[in-house]
RNA sequence: GCGGCUGUGGCGUAAUUGGUAGCCGCGCUAGACUUAGGAUCUAGUGACGCAAGUCGUGGGGGUUCGAGUCCCUUCAGCCGCACCA
């Protein structure tokens, strides 16, 4: 009787779907394992032969798991909100829930025809408004809630608001975007609207001004793990930056415990190293360089003044009284200076010079009296008398239009930024004494107030250039550039002046957007000051930067006063001690990570359950959930580039207020999913109490390298945010991670002779002058070419001649990605149709380690699958099934231990190709002892069962059992059946072996070492010496040292 | 540039974790059987050598009685991060 692989899998696909063995309910008596997939993306073009990769392997753990008497939950579901739909619907006008809707049903009989134990009652998509109103919900969480660094969690914004209420921003432990201070009595004096802008900085999810990645041809904004090398990863697009108004999830406040929490995790290092890096711990201190004594601070004292100048009198005419619009004040008193012109609401001057001045000394006193007024935050707008008095209405104009366009009084600026101080991070403030000049990012707020007006030209023109470049350019450029703003501040310690100089070498997302410049001990600083011939002070002890900074953190100071003598370790806490004392700063932890952007300007995603009054946002009430995804006509943008929500008829709340137009990002959807499987048609919570603490969380995840940053993270915080709300009871949702390697194609090619339509074989190629076509993997066997397919494959080919090696066209190959366009896609469907199922499975493990990325080769399939068919032929017998019941002998009872040791530490260790060579020693070695032997044959079985579930169920079934094999026991491994009464040495010389010698296991050392030296084979490689010494390893190795 | 991983027959890989390198499979060679095939079975298969034997885990060096395994160095390939002060 033949091995039917087709009639067989089909047979107990159905079983188990009929008799749902694989559902699962929590069940106390038995303890827990949660096995999960990263749900895929169901794409167009359906699985290959590389996705089921990590699927089988969680599949045979899961089963493994099973046997041993875990209660396992292994659900699938599919991440079904994403671009590929959306760009497939604004192509085609077809509803993306109608191609996600058919791509889920193809995906689905793809995954059904492997076998796999999925309990499909627990299906779940992203998509699915029954799903996303939780999505949806747990965001209006995180705008309810705030983040406490004191207590390190969520707490309800309620709770910051009644301290506000009470004590203002005093002793205040919260999480911000735009760190401020005020005081009780202060906030009380607020309107409605300022509270809620500055509750707004405080919000887990809120909405914030910045510089994003926005692509143009997407139409959307991304997330930086979204963007690499500035092209978006989906698709390819130039990525440029833009500030936009976007909604954030505060991630970065869970810096701390997203980092804590990886150490006790069972993942890869190098994927704990990324996540490290990614979340970006530094220790350092927060420095405040003083900027030279500015008096331009906001004491306004109106003091009339008599003394108008022509001109000035020819304005006035023209912006009293509120002519523009505004308010202009005339003659007013600034510090030390008068000024003829300013609004206070925006902090405009209108400066009045004369056309010419008279001397230097006069023109340095008015850039220092402008630079004065620019560091107290106003911004001056300067007019020449001769321009006013030529058309004093066009200058009306100007000023109207200018004052206009600035945003509302920007002007009390926070203490920390743009006061008299500008404040850097460094993690060396050992090197304070090093440092030579000031950098700051082009996109700082200082530059503005900061630049000097001679250099004002100069820097504009610098950051336009920057502005231009793109993120890839920014990065592959390498040349050092920066502009001068002018301006000087003022050593802390030595008091000497130091330029500040502006250069895109320093990022704004990062520290305070400003540096202090050590060129002796950082490399980027170097560069800079060589470049620029800035002054290099070394501050280590017989270190050399005359070619290259000394970056390394070890040494003893010089050149650094009270530090002298110490080193770099002792300096560093010192530096911070005098720091504090000194009140120039203090320590502080910086992070890399930054917030997660979490507005997309797309159609297919959530919706944002928020709606709009008065220009402020308020959360959609949680009986108005799940807020489903309207009707529009098209996909796109709309003609005044708002999201395709805004096409949506009627897009307003029950109360009629604007609805968010923006969408949530694919991550959205992905990062609470393993809660809801352990609930998921619940519809009064995410998951329940009950359900949560008996699953927990995921006991092993399996999945691939590239979710790393993206969805690693923000899964993990997302979890840890319902951690905080007590929803949910693990502060890591994923404890162990396996990451399946790719599986790459591997593509096959034939060489056509050139401007003919001959081929010449792989080996006789080099005497032509050829050009490689790759050619469809699936008509070449072995790397032998099917001609008369490769005829028919392609009408061009269809009179093809070949010059053939052996009577055989051989091709030639690669390892590529796999993809249509180099035709070596290979589709699981055609490998179960040819060889089955479990032949795959196999054949998938088989490939090698599991963690390790290969190219999908055929050519091995065949041993495994005449592997199955050996398996088989053991419980057949001239075509009938045929087992006996006689009692196993020592020589099969060895032969089926060492196979359950070897299967179930193999299967522990995810080592799931040795596995498979085990199996087949063992059915080799059964079959030439000929043992037929029920005993041994049904615990086999048993072993091999999560591997090829459905051959073994048949084998099962036909032992006489009836009920399905995964209800088995998993076989206990006995130690006894294994002992060895004697060992076979290798008895070596000077650690090279020359000959084996077999000794009772329990021979003692002297007595096989006088044996050893008095054996006839020895006496040929003592040859006369004397043995110095004579090594015995029991049960390993004999040597002797001559 | 930084961080991580990997280098073993013609190919995919294995090696009880410092103890006989090459298990298992593919391919190849020879043979058996045969309504001739991409079927099945048997034997062989790291290289050199008639052989005894010698050489062999990217290269070089070291530790050790003994190294694919540990250390140093170097080369090659892959992946991740990329001016993070």
């Amino acid at each position: 009787m033949d091995y039917n692989f087709g009639e067989i899998e089909q047979k107990w696909q159905a079983y188990w779907a009929d008799n749902q063995t694989y559902k699962v309910t929590e069940d106390s008596a038995k303890p827990k394992y949660y096995v999960l997939d990263m749900f895929p993306y169901p794409s167009g073009a359906g699985l290959h032969v590389g996705h089921p990769l990590g699927y089988i392997a969680s599949d045979i753990y899961s089963r493994y798991k099973r046997l041993q008497g875990f209660n396992v939950l292994h659900p699938m579901g599919y991440d079904a909100f994403g671009l590929p739909a959306e760009q497939y619907a604004i192509q085609t006008g077809q509803h993306p829930a109608i191609t996600t809707q058919d791509n889920i049903a193809r995906y689905r009989e793809q995954l059904d025809k492997i076998g796999f134990s999925y309990d499909w009652d627990r299906e779940l998509r992203t998509s699915d408004p029954d799903y996303y109103k939780w999505t949806q919900w747990a965001f209006i969480q995180m705008f309810k809630n705030y983040y406490d660094t004191q207590l390190q969690r969520a707490k309800p914004i309620a709770r910051l608001e009644g301290h506000f209420r009470m004590r203002g921003t005093e002793n205040v432990h919260a999480a911000t975007s735009e760190p401020m201070e005020f005081t009780a009595e202060e906030w009380n004096m607020k309107s409605d609207k300022e509270q809620q802008e500055i509750l707004m900085n405080y919000r887990i999810a809120y909405l914030g001004d910045s510089i994003v990645n926005w692509s143009p041809q997407l139409g959307t904004v991304l997330a930086n793990d979204e963007v690499s090398e500035g092209f978006s990863i989906r698709g390819g697009y130039p990525v440029e930056q833009k500030k936009m108004r976007q909604w954030f999830l505060r991630v970065s406040a869970y810096a701390e415990r997203l980092l804590e929490g990886l150490d006790e995790l069972d993942w890869s290092d190098s994927l704990k190293e990324t996540q490290r890096h990614w979340i970006g711990r530094s220790e350092g201190a927060v420095i405040h360089i003083p900027l030279p004594e500015s008096d331009a601070k906001r004491e306004v004292i109106d003091e009339e003044d008599s003394s108008y100048s022509e001109a000035g009198q020819a304005l006035w005419e023209i912006v009293k009284n509120k002519q523009l619009g505004f308010k202009l004040k005339r003659d007013y008193k600034i510090g030390d200076n008068t000024v003829p012109f300013v609004n206070l609401d925006k902090g405009v001057i209108i400066a009045i010079e004369t056309d010419a001045f008279l001397t230097s000394e006069e023109k340095d006193e008015h850039i220092v009296t402008q630079s004065k007024l620019k560091l107290g935050g106003f911004r001056i707008l300067s007019f020449t008398q001769s321009e006013i008095l030529a058309d004093p209405i066009g200058i009306g104009q100007q000023i109207k239009d200018y004052v206009e366009s600035v945003p509302a009084a920007d002007i009390p600026v926070s203490e920390e930024i743009g006061g008299d101080v500008i404040p850097v991070f460094t993690t060396r403030p050992d090197t304070i004494f090093g440092v030579t000049f000031m950098v700051l990012a082009p996109e700082s707020e200082l530059v503005d107030q900061l630049t000097t007006p001679e250099q004002q030209e100069a820097v504009q023109n610098y950051i336009a250039q920057t502005k231009k470049k793109t993120e890839l350019e920014r990065i592959s450029d390498q040349k050092v550039t920066g502009v001068f703003s002018g301006a000087y501040a003022t050593h802390p310690f030595t008091e000497e002046p130091m330029p500040i100089w502006i250069s895109d070498y320093v990022l704004a997302g990062y520290g305070t957007g400003a540096i202090m410049a050590v060129p002796a001990h950082d490399s980027r600083d170097y560069a800079f000051a060589k470049h620029f011939n800035l002054p290099i002070i070394p501050l280590i002890e017989g270190c050399d930067v005359s070619e290259e900074s000394f970056d390394a953190k070890e040494g003893i100071m010089i050149n650094s006063d009270f530090l002298n003598g110490l080193t770099v370790e002792e300096a560093i806490k010192r530096a911070i001690e005098e720091i504090d004392k000194k009140e120039l700063g203090y320590s502080q932890v910086n992070y890399r990570i930054r917030d997660a952007i979490f507005s997309r300007q797309r159609y297919w995603g959530e919706p944002f359950p928020i709606y709009y009054k008065d220009g402020m946002p308020y959360t959609l009430s949680e009986s108005e959930l799940p807020l489903q995804l309207p009707p529009v006509d098209k996909f796109l943008p709309t003609e005044s580039g708002e999201p395709p929500l805004a096409r949506a008829e009627n897009w307003v709340s029950e109360d009629g207020y604007p609805l968010e137009t923006s969408t949530m990002p694919g991550f959205a959807g992905s990062s609470a999913y393993y809660l809801r499987y352990m609930d998921p048609n619940n519809n009064l919570m995410l998951v329940s109490q009950e359900a949560n603490h008996y699953w927990r969380n995921v006991d092993l995840y399996i999945g691939g390298t590239e979710h790393a940053t993206g969805h690693l993270v923000y899964s993990r915080f997302w979890n840890k945010f319902l951690v905080d709300l007590g929803i949910s009871c693990e502060e890591e949702p994923f404890k162990k991670l396996v990451n399946q390697g790719m599986i790459q194609g591997r593509s096959n090619f034939v060489y056509r002779i050139k401007n003919s339509n001959r081929f010449v074989s792989l080996n006789l190629k080099d005497q032509y002058d050829t050009t490689p076509i790759h050619v469809d993997v699936n008509i070449v066997h072995h790397d032998v070419l099917d001609i008369e397919a490769f005829k028919q494959w392609n009408p061009e080919y269809k009179n093809a001649e070949f010059i053939l090696e052996d009577g055989k066209y051989i091709c030639g190959w690669a390892v590529e990605k796999m993809s249509k366009s180099m035709f070596n896609v290979v589709n699981p469907d055609d490998i179960v149709d040819k060889y089955g199922a479990d032949t795959l499975r196999l054949y998938e493990m088989f490939l090698g380690p599991l963690e390790q990325s290969k190219p999908w080769d055929t050519n091995g399939i065949d041993g495994v699958h005449r592997f199955l068919r050996r398996t088989w032929a053991l419980f057949h017998t001239n075509d009938s099934f045929r087992v006996s019941d006689e009692e196993p002998n020592l020589t099969e009872l060895k032969t089926l231990h060492k196979l359950i040791q070897k299967i179930s530490y193999d299967i522990e260790h995810f080592s799931f190709n040795t596995s498979v060579s085990a199996f087949m020693i063992c059915v080799n070695e059964l079959t030439s002892l000929k043992c037929n032997k029920r005993a041994i044959l049904s615990e086999m079985l048993i072993c091999l069962a999560p591997f090829a579930p459905h051959i073994t169920e048949e084998l099962w079934s036909r032992l006489g059992n009836d009920k399905t094999i995964f209800d088995a026991e998993w076989p206990l491994f006995n130690e006894e059946y294994l002992k060895e009464d004697t060992f076979t040495y290798a008895i070596s010389f000077n650690g090279k072996v020359r000959y084996t010698l077999e000794f009772s296991a329990d021979t003692d050392k002297t007595e096989i070492e006088e044996t050893v030296l008095n054996h006839p084979d020895s006496q040929k490689w003592i040859a006369g010496k004397t043995p110095k010494k004579v090594i015995v390893v029991p049960k390993k190795i004999v040597n002797v040292v001559l």
